[in-house]
DNA sequence: CAACTTTCTCCACTCACAGGACAAAGGAGT
DNA sequence: ACTCCTTTGTCCTGTGAGTGGAGAAAGTTG
């Protein structure tokens, strides 16, 4: 199944059916701008190539009934979301609908190879279960800055040992298919632009707040990846002059005030101290904590806790005020393993940015949450390898 | 002269041949991805139309010597570079040579139709000088946000009287040729892309600190302009959190702290303060002071006036720090009115930007002073028009 | 002056594509 | 059941874009 489309029209009409399912002849042809030989014709090339398969008949629409066609149902993409602490795992048909997902805890500075042990165990688990046969593509998403046309990480500050580590040749290799590597956050733009709450948005920023914090540019439907690869680390704009120390080696960056790790270090301060009741209690309990202890606890009304979580989005609102100012977005989406922190941290980012950004970038702008949670990222890398398979040799 | 490229191809060869000069059609034929024959035919097109002469022999490669085509030497554009302060006026030809240049002072806030009036009559001067008998395009540049397809000028802060006046229109009729309307800074960016700096790079920033700060915004070759029109206003950035009162209403703007406005104002304060006998004797003698006087007096070894460069410098790339990393472009260009501050503000910026910004963002980042200095906006304009007609009807 | 290059034009052939004619298949009213 | 209309899909032909080769025109080099 390693066929192509051998044009931009074969192309468009494959992305046409990744999005919106099946669909007839007739219905394709209201949606590409090509006469309907011409539609026939190429349809016809893509069920030669097996990419495409017939799919029954149609309802009626007032006349002759329609046979639909639809994306070979046997095609298969791996989402490979590689995080700091975990990994998701999916398989998702060619319409990118997951069909199986797996997470598990893992440490990324183990190295590439043990990661990708890991990895490949979890895809073979996923396969053995009858999902797949075999993946016609996979889509890889790393914790750092990528060099994108070869899928090689560059300078990862979190990733010792991946750096210049040929990802995509590499897996490439072991699982006999293309494959596609991008940062996390890029996926999670991607995913949320595909499946998510960004489905209409040409222009949007998606803010990813996880163990660090980082954002997907997404410019006229693409996303935006810089010069080196860089582009939206964020995680390390200088939110505070001359403020904390960070470990990055200089003061004041927003990392240093907010982020999975930093919320756990001043949980861990508060409850030390003895300013919340609540926290101290976890902390006896788990032996330790984390962004997920003070969600829970700001859930269940801790006022230290909201405080944390409050300041936290100061932080990052001020910062994001700034970023909106600049690229005066259409939308700015909020995700990463924060999420639980629900609308305490969102409120915090929006007064934040009304209040900050100019009036005119701000007079339209919806900040939400990602709607995908955490299988944001696998979908985003399941349609990162499809938008690759699926554009002309 | 209002004819337009019919088709992709015809836009490409005047595109060519305005960036490129007077060409053979062997040397276009190297440059396109066309048969001799069909290229043949469309320099033939091209020819009727009038767009494009003939140019004479070239000289010998080797062989046959080829007949040249260039530009209709008879094209003239108009670029408008609109100001808070001052407005500058240029005629080019269709290779976006300046051949008439004029600069007035000017106040935007009298409103379009004085200001109109005034940039009429500059035209009238220039064309009454021989250089033109009619204007084939006109590019406009406001100080402001310009919501772009219709032209026209949205909710700008320093230029009341102006928010939805229709300019696009409204000069089309007067000039009797079509006219674009843009920011000024993307205009400056589009200046120093086609002449200037900025020649090779495909993603950067052009940071304009004159009367305010702006920032154009490259993306792939293309100028960014924001959902709403106003990516890049990074004036009002927040610099420093609970900082000076600003004008627009919040603390700690960047523009409290640096822009030519803020750099006359804390001049002033020093010398009537008697910290500055240099700016002091200025003051006496041109009875107020400007970001020019400053200049002068740093020029001079003005030790105070050095300080206040260096200290707005200083903001400056706090801000522009924040940015490269979020943007991670492969220039960044500083231009503007106040470029005769010079090497010191450019030091002043660079220290701060490769101290802050993640490394792999700097590595190859070189940050520059624009090239064209006041020309750079109405290079731009012109190349804004000609983009625009030299595209496919 | 011969041999080789480069440039330009002409012509025949291929291919992409549009659009009309027509058949197949269905719905709605009588 | 029958007629009329609509929708869908296929076939076929005409048109125009584009390629590539042949060959003429105009140079250079030795």
């Amino acid at each position: 199944m390693t066929a192509r489309p051998a044009n931009t029209h074969q192309a468009h009409l494959l992305r046409l059916l990744r999005d919106g399912g099946p669909n007839s002849r007739a219905q394709l042809g209201d949606q590409v701008d090509l006469s309907r030989s011409k539609l026939a014709v190429e349809v016809d090339r893509l069920l030669e190539t097996g990419l495409v398969v017939a799919d029954g008949l149609a309802a009626s629409r007032g006349g002759r009934r329609s046979h639909n066609v639809r994306l070979n149902p046997q095609l298969r993409f791996l989402g490979v979301d590689i995080g700091a602490t975990s990994v998701d795992v999916a398989v998702t048909n060619a319409e990118l609908e997951t069909l199986g997902h797996l997470n598990q805890p893992l440490d990324v500075r183990e190295g590439p190879v043990a990661v990708f042990e890991q990895v490949l165990a979890m895809a073979a688990k996923l396969r053995a279960t009858g999902l797949a046969e075999g993946f016609d593509g996979a889509g890889i998403g790393v914790p750092g800055p990528v060099r994108f046309p070869e899928g090689v990480p560059v300078a990862p500050p979190i990733m010792p040992g991946w750096d210049g580590f040929p990802v995509r040749e590499a897996l490439s290799q072991e699982l006999g298919c293309p494959v596609m590597v991008d940062n996390d956050v890029n996926l999670m733009a991607m995913g949320e632009q595909h499946a998510g709450v960004a489905r209409t948005v040409a222009d949007f920023l998606c803010v990813k707040i996880g163990t660090g914090i980082g954002c997907g540019i997404v410019v006229g439907g693409q996303v935006y990846r810089g010069t080196t690869g860089s582009a939206g680390d964020i995680g390390h704009i200088q939110a505070v002059p001359d403020g904390r120390p960070c470990a990055c080696g200089n003061r004041g960056c927003l990392e240093a005030y907010f982020s999975g790790a930093a919320l756990a270090r001043d949980a861990m301060d508060a409850a030390q101290q003895g300013l919340s009741a609540e926290l101290a209690a976890r902390l006896a309990t788990n032996g330790g904590l984390s962004a997920v202890d003070v969600a829970a606890a700001a859930a269940a009304g801790d006022a230290t806790s909201l405080d944390l979580i409050r300041e936290g989005g100061n932080r990052t609102g001020q910062v994001i005020a700034g970023l909106v100012s600049f690229f005066n977005p259409g939308l700015v989406v909020i995700g990463g393993g924060v999420t639980g922190l629900g609308h305490t941290l969102l409120a915090a980012i929006r007064t934040q940015v009304y209040r900050q950004s100019l009036p005119l970038a701000t007079r339209n702008l919806p900040i939400v949450l990602g709607e995908l949670g955490p299988t944001a990222g696998v979908i985003g890398a399941a349609r990162l390898i499809s938008d690759h398979l699926f554009s002309p040799v």
